[in-house]
DNA sequence: TGTGACATATTCCGACCAGTCGGTTTTTAT
DNA sequence: ATAAAAACCGACTGGTCGGAATATGTCACA
């Protein structure tokens, strides 16, 4: 028994890693059913046996990639003590070198332009969003626990904390000529401090 | 050759207008010759009269776009006098009953995908920023012409305001449900107020 | 009235691709 | 050893689409 679960509990993540790497270089809507095949080192029947079609397989992937690049914020932020270090603790997404981060944010402009008309993309999106801003909120949450801060609204904060990474992440992805890496740490930090010094707690 | 020029001037904005209305419904990909001139009210060889192929019809189709919508963040910056209401005065991106804006984001969000992997459209996104960042910068010169601000490195400053701008947009378009338009604006106006405290002449 | 350039419509072809399905190989169970 | 099941292969089908070729219409002007 334990073999039949084990196969399909290599075979799924073997395609699903071939179907992000397919759509991480080519884009969404150019990789075909056989591209991911060749890649897996599979064949267009053997995908069929592990995904019923195209569109649940790709979704799949999808959610696993997000999940898994949230996981690693996770692991780094709880590296961390101090509430601002916590928060400002994801700056390797600004990191070309790290494989996940060059391979992911192809992944995440098309996950985006799917979610502007498809409403499942559009849900696995808010999840992404969802999950960010309740790490980020944990951490305030931790700051205002230990009477550093003082704030009405985390979520909302959070929000725009996340907003505001989302934001510097764009530009310094897409347009890299203008948007150093330095920039990109330095304007995070510039307005993380600025947006949190409104509620440090001047007891 | 009045009337030779003039239908060339009225069907290239009618077939781009069709173009960009399409791609903005059913996305980049999903769009066909046959929408294209459907919505045109042409058929498939009138559209080839203007536009040799899909792929040089649509690049134009964005540069148009994206020139659109700068024109008009343009007039609106301009009708504003003092420095910190021009680089507040794009809030009219955050309004969900604007055509533009309705079926803008979508583009957009298609164009980012593309320059994720296509040189030509990240080029196109580069001169979308560019144009933002300089007119921002604009705005950011007369504060420090005034005596308003002192800013050190003004395209650095106006490369972060924008880019919080787009962070906030990202947010309230693909996931409204968790971003309201008031939250958008408070985020906006917080994030920038406070980026904008350090440059202020303390003289 | 004829002619030719431009504009538009229709028809068609070739490439591409997702999903299907019969059949083969490999694994597991008995 | 053998039967049954699971995993896998790859040719084929039906359909789509971009672009090309061809046909039709229009209009200025000689």
């Amino acid at each position: 028994m334990a073999e039949n679960v084990t196969l399909e509990a290599i075979r799924k993540p073997q395609i699903i890693d071939a179907t992000l790497k397919k759509i991480s270089e080519v884009g969404f809507y150019n990789v075909t059913m056989d591209d991911v095949a060749r890649e897996a080192g599979l064949s267009k029947g053997g995908i069929a046996h592990y995904f019923p079609s195209k569109e649940s397989l790709f979704k799949e992937a999808f959610r696993v990639f997000f999940d898994r690049i949230f996981q690693r914020g996770r692991e780094t932020m709880d590296q961390f003590e101090d509430p601002l270090d916590k928060i400002l603790s994801f700056a390797w997404l600004y990191n070309r070198d790290d494989p996940d981060v060059y391979t992911g944010y192809p992944l995440h402009f098309d996950c985006m332009a799917l979610a502007a008309r498809d409403s499942e993309y559009r849900e696995i999106f808010h999840e992404w969003v969802d999950n960010w801003v309740a790490l980020l909120s944990e951490a305030l949450e931790k700051g205002v626990g230990s009477g550093k801060y003082v704030i009405p609204d985390i979520r909302r904060v959070a929000r725009t904390i996340s907003a505001v990474y989302h934001g510097i992440a764009l530009r310094w992805f897409l347009d890299s000529e203008s948007h150093s890496s330095e920039w990109a740490a330095e304007s995070l930090h510039d307005a993380i401090t600025h947006v949190m010094s409104d509620y440090i707690n001047l007891e």
